[in-house]
DNA sequence: TAGGCCATCTGGTCCT
DNA sequence: AGGACCAGATGGCCTA
């Protein structure tokens, strides 16, 4: 947990405006709205985060020193089910090996989606890191 | 120090 | 009316 920036009123909710305009109990409403809201939003914000981790830990991912962004998330999500969905479609090849997806993947990405990945330097150096996947044709 | 990423607050809009 | 969702603003942390 971040430490919170609270620009001009943490959890209070603002209310900046004419606090005088109003009468003492509406302007205690309002502000117990607010930080209902804010709580909300933080709920929220923390159930988009958890799938964000969940969809980190099924998607390919080379080295574990650093994770992905949440846009770099998407980029990889999006990239691997097109990959995926390449293999499960493509009747020429037999079965693929454990690592013929990269292959597949790295073709079907485009490079603004992969060029931030690349300094990884997977193939040569570094064992991508991937569970899932594995699993998924371990169990076929 | 600049830039990227992120958490949080906030006001607006839509829906129930 | 109140909740969910969204986007903009803001400021903190981290890394090159």
């Amino acid at each position: 947990m971040k430490s919170r920036p609270s620009p001009s009123c943490s959890d209070s909710g603002s209310e900046s405006s004419e606090p005088d305009s109003k009468s003492p109990e509406k302007f205690e409403s309002a502000t117990r709205r607010r930080m209902a809201a804010n709580a909300r939003e933080r709920k929220r914000m923390q159930g988009l985060n958890t799938a964000f981790d969940r969809l980190r830990k099924v998607v390919p991912q080379w080295g574990q020193d650093k994770k992905l962004s949440k846009y770099e998330t998407l980029q990889m999500a999006l990239s691997y089910i097109v990959a995926l969905n390449r293999i499960l479609t493509d009747t020429r090849r037999p079965a693929a090996p454990h690592r013929q997806w990269l292959d597949l993947q790295l073709d079907v990405m485009q490079p603004e989606s992969y060029s931030c990945l690349m300094r990884y330097e997977h193939p040569a150096g570094q064992e991508y890191v991937h569970s899932s996947f594995c699993c998924e044709f371990d169990a076929h």
